[in-house]
DNA sequence: CCACAGGACGGCT
DNA sequence: AGCCGTCCTGTG
């Protein structure tokens, strides 16, 4: 991959593995919209970004080398080599080399904890429209504006202005029985007992009970927040889409969450979650 | 009007 | 430990 600036925009040129549709339009952020003109802006970090694919170069517009280097690079996840993932995942895997192409060119994005956090408390039993809308909800009234392209934009709110709202507050962005559940997960990070800096220093299964002790949030739940909110891809969330293709391509019967998990484990070791994405993609177009 | 959506909870047995 | 009705809201 190689970087240069024009004019105001940072270029990326011989760049593998990136596509849009996959990485912003699968339900693991919520906060890309595609333009008319097939590029996508979307809102991370407290910045807003608009980004354009077109083969393997890549446009970053109306930003700077030090927000690419700070807060993009890591974002998209640009050191992790998909290519040798797909390669390590379909070796000795005829469903895997059927599956791969499916979710080809998906990135995992590396995602603010607290928004993953409150995000997919949001998603259970929902759609991804829904979850959109009411997050678009959440930011318009009580996170931060910001002005990018000459359009105003809403950050995600912090865990200090979730934490001083009522259910009553919290009524209007229109979460149903999840705004409770906003408000413990809020306190819970306000108060300090959850934190990245704190979780970072456990393993996998240990956050896991941690991000439990949250209400709303189970196992599904724990899981994404594990993967796309702390980049452990040891953790592989097992949704309806995942259980149906996982028991008719590999168990072979009904299976529980938690079997299908512990044999995601067995079979693709610590990038079983990477393994997962692709499944996802496979069992959409396919189921 | 009723079913159900990319789950979790709580009260059962 | 495992099953199942219920939880808001929007859409079909």
């Amino acid at each position: 991959m190689n970087i240069y600036c024009e004019n105001n925009n940072i270029v990326l040129t011989e760049v593998s593995d990136f596509n849009p549709v996959h990485i912003f339009e699968c339900g693991q952020a919520f906060r890309w919209d595609r333009n008319s003109d097939g590029s996508y802006t979307g809102i991370a970090f407290g910045k807003a970004l608009r980004i354009f694919a077109e083969d393997d170069k890549i446009t970053l517009y109306n930003t700077t080398r030090s927000d690419f280097d700070n807060i993009w690079h890591n974002y998209f996840d640009f050191d992790r080599d998909y290519t040798a993932v797909k390669n390590i995942l379909c070796e000795n895997d005829d469903v895997m080399k059927t599956a791969v192409p499916y979710g080809e060119g998906i990135r995992i994005l590396k995602q603010e904890l607290f928004e993953t956090v409150i995000s997919f408390i949001i998603s259970a039993s929902n759609n991804i429209p829904r979850i959109k809308k009411i997050i678009d909800l959440l930011c318009t009234n009580f996170g931060q504006k910001i002005e990018y392209e000459g359009k105003y934009f809403y950050t995600f709110p912090d865990c200090n202005t979730l934490a001083e709202c009522s259910v009553e507050d919290l009524a209007l962005i229109r979460a149903g029985f999840r705004d409770k559940y906003i408000i413990d997960a809020a306190k819970k990070f306000s108060e300090g007992k959850i934190s990245y800096e704190m979780l970072c220093n456990y393993d996998t299964q240990d956050i896991k009970n941690i991000l439990k002790t949250i209400s709303g949030v189970g196992d599904k739940v724990a899981n994404c927040i594990l993967l796309f909110g702390l980049a452990r891809t040891d953790s592989f969330p097992v949704d309806v889409w995942v259980k149906r293709i996982m028991e008719i391509l590999y168990l072979k019967k009904d299976a529980k969450n938690n079997e299908i998990e512990k044999f995601a484990f067995d079979k693709f070791g610590n990038i079983c979650g990477l393994a997962q994405q692709y499944l996802f993609f496979y069992a959409r177009e396919n189921l």
